[in-house]
DNA sequence: AACTATTTATAAGA
DNA sequence: TTCTTATAAATAGTT
């Protein structure tokens, strides 16, 4: 739009580029305001210049609640980095960095939890499902591959004192009928045992999947940062 | 741009406004990333449509790193705002407690998406699964709630639409048989709505954002621009 | 910063 | 949604 085809790759005459980074910025930012009243959306526009400075534009001037939106959104995608503090740096930043981390976590943790829901969206919620059914799904698999490995383990112990016990008797070594370490573990895994779900896919558990559900434990790690 | 003028006022057709965002969207994509290109800025946009669909654009794909180059930017100015406190309390013990905070906040997201589960026991895992468990039990709970609420509503919008119809005729107002709005709500509410639809049934969702598509959530809005 | 020739974006229609 | 087209807007290069 202008005299010219433009090129899509970076402007290298730094006047240029400065002149028509300010124009397309106005640009820009006019049109996020454009299709935000037009259509009724809600937009967070960002820009850092090349030198750094900030630009930005965001619906009814709420970029936080905009950010956040998109936070929860992104529930899954979100890697909070480990802050890396620069010896140097100001200290209060950091901190302020740091507590609202923490106040996204423990939202997101509520959540995680089933609490504090009323503000959540059906849409909202429809991820949040979607992403903790997951997890449970993990989580299951998980469990029951440490309980097999230790059922196979016990199992590897027991036949071990048995041959230890055998041995002075001088037995023949073949065929002695089911004994108490053949019953848990056929070659072939188990695709189920004592499964009681409510409901869900039974491709999920395909495997291992051992739910030996004991007594409620709950201790819980968790709420330990009151406010 | 188009044939004739654009009041900047929300667009009250449905339709049309659908439309116009649709190619208004592309466009701020685009310009979004020309700038971000030419004039070798950062740029992160993340646009909400009026149904609460996210589409983003993000230099580099990297939306995370922009929002917190934006956080600490915003920080550092709320600084000048507030920063007297700190030469009372004691900084380095409260940031230290808050790392820490973060840190286990962190860790209990990253196993509540059932990632990172390889150092957590079994009966750590029971814990888990039971919380889990429990929250998406909540979860749907608020979801089905939400979207009982929904249809609640649509069927008292239908009675008094049937109403208004039967008005003229002057119908005896006793028992009229089923119709179409007694059909979907017995008196004690659902225990299990358990839906999980594909198609869209655009009336469903008309005015009460029943959008219950549940396609996989992280539709790629990036990469959209071949070069 | 203003100007203007052109390119782009897009509103309306199909 | 996609395409077409007339027209409004944006803007590259110039002054």
């Amino acid at each position: 739009m202008g005299r010219g085809r433009v090129q899509l790759k970076r402007i290298e005459n730094k006047i240029n580029r400065q002149v028509t980074f300010s124009k397309r910025r106005t640009g820009l930012l006019k049109k996020a305001h454009e299709i935000s009243v037009l259509c009724d959306a809600e937009v967070a526009l960002i820009v850092f210049s090349h030198k750094g400075k900030l630009f930005e534009y965001s619906t009814n001037a709420c970029m936080e609640k905009i950010l956040e939106r998109h936070e929860r959104y992104s529930y899954a995608e979100r890697q909070l980095v480990a802050t890396d503090l620069d010896s140097q740096g100001n200290w209060t930043l950091e901190y302020n960095r740091l507590k609202a981390k923490v106040e996204l976590l423990q939202r997101n943790h509520r959540h995680y939890l089933g609490e504090d829901l009323d503000s959540v969206s059906l849409k909202e919620l429809q991820n949040l499902e979607q992403q903790i059914d997951t997890a449970l799904k993990l989580i299951r698999e998980r469990k029951n591959h440490l309980m097999y490995q230790s059922i196979s383990e016990l199992q590897i112990k027991i036949k071990e004192k048995e041959k230890a016990l055998a041995q002075p008797a001088l037995w023949d070594q073949q065929d002695h009928g089911p004994n108490a370490s053949s019953f848990l573990l056929p070659q072939p895994p188990l695709p189920c045992l004592n499964i009681s779900y409510q409901e869900e896919d039974p491709e999920a558990r395909r495997n291992y999947e051992l739910d030996l559900t004991l007594e409620p434990i709950y201790s819980c790690h968790l709420g330990c940062f009151g406010t």
